[in-house]
DNA sequence: TCCGACATAGTAATTATTCTTATATTTTCT
DNA sequence: AGAAAATATAAGAATAATTACTATGTCGGA
């Protein structure tokens, strides 16, 4: 499960996850406000792990006067309630996506694309036992970095 | 492999190392100048993935003239010889490392710290044929989350 | 419908990183 | 060793990215 240049930047977040969305908000008492709504509809249905930014330029035209501190502070609330995830990266730029089903990440050297990829085998490794003397393991996220096809043609 | 709150913050970065490093860098025609030279070896000595900040807190007795900006641009320059290793996290300030072996990173959700972490079964999976039809895969690194033993028992 | 708590907009402030320019240093060539 | 050419550095300024402040607005329960 990848994507690449021909990829749709956007998907349809289906009714059903805003749904969802509503309910996990309702029972972790976060106020559902249409700014929380948009942020997270908007970023639902982005298959391009977009910035902060870039959130707030998509939806500017629906919502004139939402601020960009707005998204940050948005995206931040809903992390820290697991609704977004911060993809782990080493550029100084955030990028942010939800994650239905869990999964690693490729980015490009070139053009900082970042696509999605599964990888069971990982997902199923039990780290615990090895890292019992140092704490208690959560979740292991891949970062693979490579050239995308786009960027091994345009060989610049 | 991994450390914990008792795990000094610094080795003692074997001056091999530093020869290697200086052999390394007349190869790729890069200038070996005091400020390299000591950048490298503070981060090859460290062993907690230092911001620049760090790094620059650590050299100013030594090098009381020395800028931040030098220590940034120094890093990016390291850093496009694959000399250093900047770390993959969420965190918007940047953490770097010498990789003298390929490993992966534990990142503390509490107190931000980094450790180390081996883990073969990621290192020996070929990815490229699954990859293919993305682009070309060069490297990946675990990001791994959780609570390390010093936070968890002051939780807080 | 009204109240209290929390969220937002707009602006300002921080933090993190990079750029500019004049000077200094390294390397190479002699 | 000495000098020229090329590149690195320091200092301060600039930019980029994120977060804070405060007055106002809105959500959701009574």
């Amino acid at each position: 499960m990848y994507e690449n240049d021909h990829t749709p930047i956007r998907n349809e977040a289906p009714e059903e996850y805003m749904q969802i969305f509503e309910d996990v908000c309702r029972q972790k008492k976060l106020r559902i406000t249409p700014q929380r709504l948009e942020i997270y509809r908007e970023l639902a249905r982005a298959t391009d792990h977009p910035t902060a930014e870039m959130l707030y330029q998509r939806l500017s035209t629906k919502m004139p006067s939402l601020s960009l501190d707005t998204v940050y502070r948005t995206l931040g609330t809903l992390i820290s309630h697991d609704l977004v995830h911060k993809v782990e990266s080493t550029q100084n730029q955030a990028r942010f996506e939800v994650q239905h089903i869990h999964h690693h990440h490729v980015i490009c050297r070139k053009c900082n694309a970042i696509a999605d990829l599964t990888w069971n085998l990982v997902d199923h490794t039990n780290l615990q036992d090895e890292l019992h003397a140092w704490g208690k393991v959560e979740r292991a996220h891949m970062v693979v970095y490579g050239t995308c096809v786009a960027c091994r043609v345009s060989k610049e």
